[in-house]
DNA sequence: TTGAAAGCGCTAACAG
DNA sequence: CTGTTAGCGCTTTCAA
């Protein structure tokens, strides 16, 4: 209960706070013989830094945010462990904190962050946010921010993320291939730049093949199953049914797959389905699904790994960093030739 | 850039930081009016507390820390979801560390809080952790600790959990009732209780049904995809191929299903399969798997519930505690009457 | 109802 | 190489 310090550490010693201070963080104006005796006694009575001491002091606390619209899904998930491998290896602790694409959340989030409650911020946006002046007005107040996945184009800021254009493309290239004529896009948000990119990926792709766009049928989701289910539900009932579908997040494949279940319409030989997701379940799906696959951990750990060297090297230039990891498509039996 | 603290608010209104101070926590002995100006003030500078100065002082940091094996799983997904939205409300912050099934690291992580880091943990241990010392030291320091999901049973410490036994008994009654006379078992750990409970329903099952136990198996796997992959191939291509499986986590059921496909045995047919999950997926996979699904979001809701009501109550009994929430079966294709 | 002052544990500048 | 000291920003007695 009661915590052991530097000054209890000090006493012990015979020698000041000041000594011990800079013992423990192996300086070099101190003797080894008393770095040794000061470790040697931390060691035995388990002495534990207070880090809000330090963090006081030091205007650094070695915590990081990471701010993100949910956690049950599979690319978030691979993305934190990718983000928590990095960090417990630089000594870094990290903050988690859900915005259930709330956008008022994430401000408010993001304000609580501006006295130094952590050194940096990764942050994968609501899909209602269309600005960045909340992370640019953290930004001001000193605290580095790395976008990724979700990340905002054409703004100084930071990004990791992956080729989203080109993935719209092959997949819907794919899909074309496969025969389709009448492709469905399924988007999670007018905003998010990534869907966006991902759905001018397709319309290139349907030009490219003279498709006509009358054909094509492009359904914006919601955060809102219920909405979702009905919305596809109508759309694979209407005259003109889609035979090939893109579903450019992971939770609408299930939508897409319960749906064509219940109208009976058979995948692949109805309707061919590919989907942007990391599903360890794809392979077994029924049918297993084609998908895109992101490399959500390395997304994780390249955005960890950027915000860490700018939070260590000074005059690192962040905002004009931008790392772009390739996606693949992956064949399965919901679409293939 | 220039942070506002308490002090610029003071000057700026001509009174001093420790009534700024009480002011911002409505406390009773300050007058509506000043409270009104300096709660203005603060809104207007958008002041944002400095929470490691009120930490060192109060010796309290309204953070928690999750402890988990891992995190792109399911369960684990959904309960962080549960802790989450329970710490948001309650004003919390969450930091996370994955241990990755290692003890060593378990040690490390706890270790780390024993001075004002956290004011209370949640976690769930790994599968090779053997005693609770850790968590007693821990406990000792101060730092109040539930346990969640993997627990200790037999030792004072708060727990929230399912009905393990009774799922692993319903499971595998209902592989019973649907004509299974050579059921395995798959474990995850000798260690965990939730997996020796599941066990321990699963051999009372075969007992009331009279099913010799030569002619079951249990499988210790590991953490250790490829190991996983090859003792279940090995064990479905042995004369005495089980006829049912009940896998006791929710990633070993990918194994099954991979292997089942690769080996050419049909589920359900040539065996059934039900297996402890939260899938989101379960209702699509090729067939759809019947499953024992846990409350993980109410579990780790009610986990971070308790530890919240210990921190905010005082004499309350935290290690008395303990919670258990039924898990339910849900009846799909892969292993029905 | 408000103010003054001490101090949480640590670090860093400076002195010795 | 070691010690002394001031102070990070906040809370909380105690005094006014």
């Amino acid at each position: 209960m009661s915590q052991i310090n530097i000054r209890t550490l000090a006493k012990e010693l015979g020698i000041s706070p000041g000594t011990v201070s800079k013992a423990l963080k192996d300086s070099h104006e101190i003797s080894a013989d008393t770095k040794e005796r000061v470790l040697a006694l931390a060691k035995k009575l388990n002495y534990v830094p207070n880090i809000y001491a330090s963090s006081l002091r030091k205007k650094r606390s070695k915590t990081i945010a990471v701010v993100l619209p949910e956690v049950a899904d599979s690319f978030f998930s691979l993305a934190i462990n990718g983000i928590e491998s990095v960090a417990q290896k630089k000594g870094y602790h990290v903050l988690i904190y859900l915005t259930h694409e709330n956008f008022i959340k994430e401000q408010e989030i993001l304000n609580d962050f501006k006295n130094g409650r952590v050194d940096g911020v990764l942050i994968s946006v609501t899909s209602e946010t269309k600005h960045a002046q909340h992370i640019n007005e953290l930004q001001s107040s000193g605290v580095r921010v790395v976008m990724f996945d979700r990340v905002f184009e054409n703004i100084q800021i930071a990004k990791v993320g992956t080729n989203d254009f080109e993935s719209g493309l092959l997949a819907t290239e794919h899909l074309t291939a496969c025969g389709c004529k009448r492709i469905a896009y399924l988007s999670i948000s007018k905003n998010l730049s990534i869907t966006n990119q991902r759905m001018e990926g397709y319309k290139n792709a349907l030009e490219e093949n003279n498709l006509s766009a009358s054909f094509s049928q492009i359904l914006h989701c919601k955060n809102d199953e219920a909405y979702n289910y009905k919305a596809l539900k109508k759309m694979m009932q209407s005259h003109n049914r889609p035979d090939g579908i893109l579903a450019s997040v992971e939770k609408l494949i299930i939508t897409v797959y319960t749906v064509c279940r219940e109208l009976n319409v058979r995948i692949p030989q109805d309707v061919k389905v590919v989907g942007f997701s990391n599903l360890a379940s794809a392979g077994i799906l029924n049918p297993s699904v084609t998908t895109i696959a992101q490399p959500a951990f390395e997304i994780g750990e390249a955005a960890a790994l950027l915000l860490f060297k700018s939070l260590e090297k000074t005059g690192f230039n962040l905002n004009e960093k931008s790392i772009n990891l390739p996606s693949k498509l992956v064949v399965r039996d919901s679409a293939k030739q």
